[in-house]
DNA sequence: GGTGAATGTCAACTCCACTTGACACTGCAT
DNA sequence: ATGCAGTGTCAAGTGGAGTTGACATTCACC
């Protein structure tokens, strides 16, 4: 990997996994229901901004990475 | 300013402007209304994450830049 | 096999996110 | 003064974002 390469896109459930949290657990750290971070892995809706930023602040990422723009759905 | 701070939190309005767009023009060029950057200039919502990365891509910033999580309405 | 934890699915509900359209207001140049 | 570009405001409308609650399914472990 270059020193220049972008930021490797890592999905919500995986860096949620990563981190050995449940839905559950992240749900309840940044707020929200349990059903919403269903939805948010699915991709069955687009969160917030607000609700993205506390994702990445929580799972010591970044919304560009947790959120792909280009290639991606949505 | 030291190398380490934290990267300064620029409004949208802010950053449009100093791009020199218009309201009309930055709309066309992620694909919304104009009320819609109206609206979200003044905080009357808060847009979805994929709206708000179009924005930070087309204003050459970030979203954590352009939609700070503390002290911020929200 | 059973059990418990974790995840998935469904549905009804409320309110927000964004649209369109049109008019009002502001700032600047002539 | 007028005209134009840019911005603000209002309103009605649609569909999505997120909630709660409950049950189904999957997975890991004993």
């Amino acid at each position: 990997m270059t020193p220049e390469s972008p930021p490797m896109t890592v999905g919500v459930r995986e860096r949620r996994k990563s981190l050995g949290l449940t839905q559950a657990q992240l749900a309840e750290a940044i707020g929200v229901s349990r059903q919403t971070i269903i939805s948010i892995e699915r991709s069955d809706y687009a969160p917030s901004v607000y609700l993205a930023l506390r994702l990445a602040v929580r799972l010591n990422s970044t919304v560009e990475q947790l959120f792909p723009l280009e290639g991606e759905s949505r």
